[in-house]
RNA sequence: CGGGGCGUAGCUCAGCUUGGUAGAGCGCUUGCUUUGGGAGCAAGAGGUCGCACGUUCAAAUCGUGUCGCCCCGACCA
């Protein structure tokens, strides 16, 4: 099967399946530890965050690690719930790693000088390094190079739901970026790409999982194409929620018809010429202390726009590699890697570029006329017949008036220049489908990323297995990564009022909240009795059974945004009523006959 | 890592400029009244003013250092 279209979603209401836990819950608010708070807590500026915090969800132990409160946890628990079930029927198997990990395997794989300092180290009393997981490809390779060594034995598809940590440098937005976080972890293992049982039909089968389980989430979000990775082609999607709050920028057509990350993101064709004749004389202009491309371009009274801007880069074949785009383009490093075919390629560093005779801030197209071995690629809004504003490949000096081919010269014509999309997407482009869509831009939260890793992972830790002639072949591996913290807030983003959450009902920390307006007599027994019967339904109970005002305990209700409201008073009881209300919907709640509420609560 | 802001009661904050026995609202405790959308009155409990050193007769307040938290940027999944 192929990948289609990424599609916009949105969440659709799923009446509830399932109780949090195995047996019957009727908890009682007197009995639990729901801290409200009137008040939003000063360290909390997203909306999701003060809500988690005003509704004791979650407490903030240190910058980036929080404890989960009774009623977070529920909520954490029905989204774990939702995943293992997705999982299940996608075939992942549960195991639980640790979350403690030797260096040394960190070291095989180089992971440990890639992630750098976001890893927690530590050392054990014998001084032997480790860290926190920050995710499991070694542990989980080991762990399948021990017990698997035929390809009858494959594919296989091992999952874990943990903790894991990466010591952040900035742990921001409450629980969107943590240090200490809930993650879900699936490794799929395979001896074939293509074909049954291959690392194509698990990636299929995990992205329809993903689906379900974000649309039972309740969150409104956008699949979008990710970094292609070892494999190329469309081999790797994230699920973005769509939140202004979110840390991605994604593009979508317009057409609805593609959808990436702008990392990610093709542009589509756009026309390009090198060739007009220059209509002014090209002339050098004095542009000292003008750190940045905005401030040469106020200086001379013109737009970023009017200015070509040269990035020096090398790749790892060790040759000059120059990027040219629009002063208000930015270059996309892994387009230009792509288009110079070569497996690693970096920002040169300034100093080895200034060696080289770069006039590194000052760099013109001009250099590729001048140095022979240096490539440059032209971004196609770059390649354009009028005059630029470029550097002069001097300190201090631009030139005005550039013209491609007078300044440049016969070098265009080498095949060490070419025109190509090396920039990142911007709102406004043409869609790569080509079908005049134009290219919007949007935030999202990501909450789920599935990807076809290939063999880096077994090549790098000896993982094999035989084949029917006794061959060792490599094994491939894809990896489905879903953050069900983010998942809690992104719900919340989505489902709030100005009153507080209101949760989607297939994770709400309860299915029934049972309001009595006192605590005694026929409401107090109507509230137990109720209560009992809801919960040998297998709905999820919590009996508000505090001495407050009606007030306050309406407003609390509110905050915590279970599904269902059923208050109970006098005066419905006299008619053999309690009152019905569902958080989503304004208005008064309606009479319900007491012996009807079970049947009303599970209809929805 | 660069820039900015903030640490005073469980929470939100005032007090600091100009040094002199630590305050308000919310929350909490007790009593009375009230009782269907965050009640009223009264009486209380609760703080090494982040920490250390220094200046001073005297430091929440001034100085130096340090730790922590938040935000913007850079970085990253």
């Amino acid at each position: 099967m192929r990948w289609v279209v990424p599609t916009v979603r949105s969440g659709r209401y799923t009446p509830r399946t399932m109780r949090t836990y195995a047996w019957k819950t009727v908890d009682r608010w007197s009995q639990t530890l729901i801290p409200t708070a009137r008040e939003v807590p000063a360290e909390a500026v997203i909306q999701s965050h003060q809500l988690m915090l005003r509704a004791g969800l979650i407490r903030q132990l240190t910058a980036g690690i929080y404890d989960w409160l009774p009623l977070g946890w529920r909520v954490m628990h029905r989204v774990m719930n939702i995943i293992r079930q997705e999982m299940a029927d996608a075939g992942a198997i549960e195991v639980m790693l640790p979350a403690m990990i030797p260096m040394d395997l960190m070291e095989k794989t180089g992971r440990d000088v890639a992630y750098g300092p976001n890893l927690f180290r530590l050392n054990d009393r014998h001084g032997r390094p480790s860290c926190l997981g920050p995710t499991h490809e070694e542990v989980i390779v080991e762990l399948v190079k021990g017990y698997v060594s035929s390809y009858k034995q494959l594919p296989l598809n091992l999952y874990q739901l943990q903790a894991k940590f990466r010591d952040e440098f900035r742990p921001r937005f409450g629980l969107l970026r943590c240090r200490e976080f809930m993650m879900k972890d699936a490794y799929s293992f395979h001896t074939t790409v293509e074909g049954p049982g291959g690392l194509d039909e698990t990636y299929d089968r995990m992205y329809t999982a993903y689906e379900r389980i974000f649309d039972r989430a309740g969150l409104d979000y956008t699949v979008v194409e990710a970094e292609a990775g070892p494999i190329g082609g469309s081999a790797s999607h994230e699920f973005m929620v769509n939140s202004e709050v979110g840390e991605d920028t994604i593009l979508k057509s317009d057409k609805g018809n593609y959808a990436a990350n702008m990392e990610r993101c093709d542009i589509g064709e756009r026309s390009s010429s090198l060739d007009g004749p220059p209509t002014a004389e090209i002339e050098p202009v004095h542009t000292p202390n003008l750190p940045g491309i905005d401030d040469v371009a106020a200086f001379l009274r013109i737009e970023p726009s009017d200015m070509l801007k040269t990035l020096v880069c090398r790749g790892d074949d060790g040759v000059w590699t120059l990027g040219v785009v629009r002063g208000n383009h930015d270059l996309n490093e892994s387009k230009l890697k792509q288009a110079a075919g070569v497996s690693q390629l970096e920002l040169a560093d300034d100093a080895a570029a200034r060696e080289a005779g770069f006039a590194i801030g000052f760099v013109s197209p001009r250099v590729a006329s001048k140095m022979d071995d240096v490539r440059l690629f032209i971004d196609p809004d770059a390649a354009q017949d009028r005059l630029w504003v470029t550097g002069d490949d001097r300190a201090d000096y631009h030139v005005r008036h550039f013209n491609w081919r007078r300044d440049t010269g016969d070098v265009l014509d080498t095949d060490r220049v070419q025109v190509a999309d090396i920039r990142n997407a911007q709102d406004g482009d043409p869609s790569p489908r080509n079908d005049g869509g134009v290219l919007r831009e949007s935030k999202g939260i990501e909450v789920g990323h599935v990807f076809k890793l290939g063999s880096k992972y077994s090549d790098a830790l000896g993982l094999t297995v035989s084949d029917d002639h006794q061959r060792q072949i490599p094994v491939v591996m894809g990896c489905y990564g879903i953050g069900p913290g983010r998942i809690v807030v992104s719900a919340i983003e989505t489902h709030a009022d100005d009153d507080g959450i209101v949760w989607p009902s297939e994770i709400a920390p309860y299915d029934v909240l049972i309001t009595p307006i006192k605590w005694e007599g026929e409401m107090r027994e109507t509230a137990t009795r109720l209560a009992d019967a809801l919960g040998d339904a297998g709905l999820d109970v919590l009996i508000d059974d505090r001495t407050e005002r009606a007030g306050v305990k309406f407003k609390d209700a509110d905050l915590i945004g279970i599904p269902i409201r059923l208050t109970i008073g006098d005066k419905a009881l006299a008619q053999g009523c309690v009152e019905f209300k569902r958080r989503a919907e304004s208005g008064r709640g309606e009479l319900v006959k007491i012996e009807d509420v079970v049947a009303r609560c599970n209809t929805g």
